[in-house]
RNA sequence: GCGCCCGUAGCUCAGCUGGAUAGAGCGCUUGCCUCCGGAGCAAGAGGCCACAGGUUCGAAUCCUGUCGGGCGUACCA
């Protein structure tokens, strides 16, 4: 209807002569103001130099709107033009849901085109934490709201096994390893205080007893960083994601790439040496201070590998480039752009999401979390106590730009009367229905149920919403949101649920109209799995 | 100091590119199960949308400033 709307008007701007630029539409909160409204008659007042009602007169007098979808139109005091959808309309929308199936929802905005989505990258210096659910989740989610969107995905991790904290971790495992043989040590300063490192030294002492004080550190890093990660795929396989491709930091000394994005810097003449050290000009594109890109030790900030690996993004092709990032990453990513920006790559279609961080709060007091001091709460623990759908709803349920507070008491004990449960419930619900409806005899049968029976006030309206789920899908692509969505399949779930307590289902001495409604729960019952379903919750047929 | 995010009901938060009487959940008060699942529905109380200016037909939304809170501002990642 909306596509309708805009090419009909659009036409009679032309026609008059007046601006297409500034029409919009937007849904109406009050039902008495249609399904769709404009506001061009006002926006158009300035130029025109003449009342909105006048102008709304003369757009809409001899324009001929198809009758199967335009019911009738108003025109209201301020100067909005309001649109009725014809029952006609409402029928065929619905019987599009039950063909389309587990595909209504999705658009093709982004068919033929590829989408790359890099998320989490946690190093594996630790299992992952509360903290880290958050991208987790928002990326996942994100992700697949792109698929829904018709672009191809590659989910993908980045991760760093070398450096200054990977040999910490490493040292801090030999301590451990060395502990567990009787030695008398003390973790190295700085290191890795988890307890979980007791658990890896444990696993090493049996494949190898033989090590000593003397052995590598790097015997002891590289099975840390074997066992963390193995840790890490359990917990994000545990909660339903899954990455395509595994990025490794040092492929990019390996083959070069760190030492190409070196060379085309000092040709630009952004580089230069000072004290022992290769800076990175960034304040002739506009940041306040220079940064180091190689150290006077001769490693790398991480800022180099990050310049050169979003090179390979783009050098890859992708048509579209999201990255998930931390609050904390908010200074770095500027740098990057504009690195990749003066070697003359073009990084408009890289996306940056930034979220906030998660307070976490125990008895109602904040707790501070780092890896390294070993007061976290990881990831699996919060799994074990609430469960992966009540986690992932928790954390995509609000806008990733404020902050979240995670209070896992109430987390814990509210599970009873969890918005998730609600959800999961308004299907259960139709799952319900439809084992009760075929006992009593009455098999659902969408093709020759007569939907023009489905005209009271709460059908319509619950119609309404369910027609809504595709525009929920494009904007939350456009605004690379996703707590729209849980929000809209909660007003869905309601609508339902209002429905259900207004109208009974089933009735047999209406057969006809038992059948429309069952057609319309197949329809609800479709939206509200395919929500879920991006949400990476389960839908149950029964609680 | 500078950069980014946030400030909306008692609490946790929505409010999309400016639109019509500012919403939801929880909590509080009160109704609704002989009937398809009450993990539900309905009603009520509760707001100077932090504050002050500005832009315009119209501002919670955009701009400027002020005040609060968070995160950065490393030769840590």
């Amino acid at each position: 209807m909306f596509n309708y709307l805009e090419e009909q008007i659009t036409a009679r701007l032309i026609q008059l002569g007046w601006s297409t630029e500034q029409l919009q539409f937007s849904r109406p909160k009050k039902i008495e103001n249609g399904d769709w409204a404009t506001n061009i008659a006002m926006t158009l007042a300035r130029a025109l130099k003449r009342s909105p009602l006048q102008i709304a007169e003369e757009l809409m007098t001899d324009i001929d709107l198809d009758s199967a979808i335009v019911e009738k139109f108003q025109i209201v005091k301020p100067g909005f033009i309001n649109f009725f959808q014809s029952a006609d309309y409402l029928t065929a929308q619905l019987k599009h849901i039950l063909h389309a199936r587990e595909n209504y929802g999705k658009n093709d905005f982004g068919a033929g085109k590829t989408a790359q989505v890099e998320f989490v990258s946690a190093n594996p210096t630790g299992p992952l934490t509360v903290g880290h659910g958050r991208q987790t989740v928002l990326g996942d989610t994100l992700a697949s709201i792109l698929t829904w969107s018709g672009y191809a995905v590659t989910r993908e991790y980045y991760f760093n096994n070398a450096g200054r904290q990977m040999r910490l971790l490493g040292e801090s495992l030999k301590s451990r390893y060395l502990e567990l043989q009787g030695h008398s040590v003390v973790l190295p300063d700085g290191g890795y205080e988890g307890t979980y490192l007791i658990d890896v030294a444990r696993n090493l002492l049996a494949e190898q007893p033989d090590l000593d004080q003397n052995s590598a550190v790097d015997i002891f890093k590289d099975f840390a960083e074997k066992s963390i990660f193995s840790i890490i795929k359990t917990t994000l396989k545990r909660i339903g994601v899954v990455h395509d491709v595994f990025f490794n930091e040092r492929s990019l000394y390996e083959t070069g790439k760190i030492d190409e994005v070196l060379d085309i810097l000092q040709k630009k003449g952004l580089l230069y040496k000072k004290d022992g050290a290769t800076w990175f000009k960034t304040t002739e594109l506009g940041v306040d201070q220079d940064r180091v890109l190689v150290k006077s030790s001769g490693e790398p900030t991480y800022r180099l590998p990050d310049i050169a690996y979003h090179r390979e993004k783009i050098v890859r092709g992708f048509d579209l480039v999201v990255d998930v990032f931390g609050a904390d990453h908010i200074d770095a990513y500027p740098d990057v752009l504009s690195a990749l920006k003066v070697m003359g790559l073009e990084n408009e279609h890289i996306k940056v999401v930034i979220h906030q961080f998660v307070t976490l709060l125990r008895s109602g007091e904040v707790v501070k979390m780092s890896t390294r001091k070993a007061n976290f709460v990881t990831l699996d623990e919060l799994i074990d106590e609430v469960g992966v759908d009540v986690v992932r709803y928790f954390y995509i349920m609000r806008s990733g730009s404020s902050h979240l507070n995670f209070d896992l008491d109430l987390a814990k004990r509210q599970t009873e009367e969890n918005p998730v449960f609600y959800l999961q419930y308004a299907h259960a619900r139709i799952s319900s229905i439809f084992r009760r409806a075929r006992e009593r005899g009455l098999e659902p049968d969408d093709e020759n149920a007569d939907l023009t029976l489905l005209d009271e006030e709460f059908t319509v309206a619950l119609i309404n919403e369910a027609l809504e789920f595709p525009e929920v899908i494009d904007h939350c692509r456009r605004a690379l949101e996703i707590h729209h969505l849980p929000g809209y399949l909660f007003s869905l779930a309601t609508a339902l649920h209002k429905f259900y307590t207004e109208y009974k289902v089933i009735d047999l001495d209406n057969p006809e109209l038992s059948r429309a409604r069952l057609a319309l729960l197949k329809a609800i019952q479709i939206t509200l799995r395919n929500g879920l379903d991006i949400l990476g919750i389960s839908a149950p047929d029964q609680m």
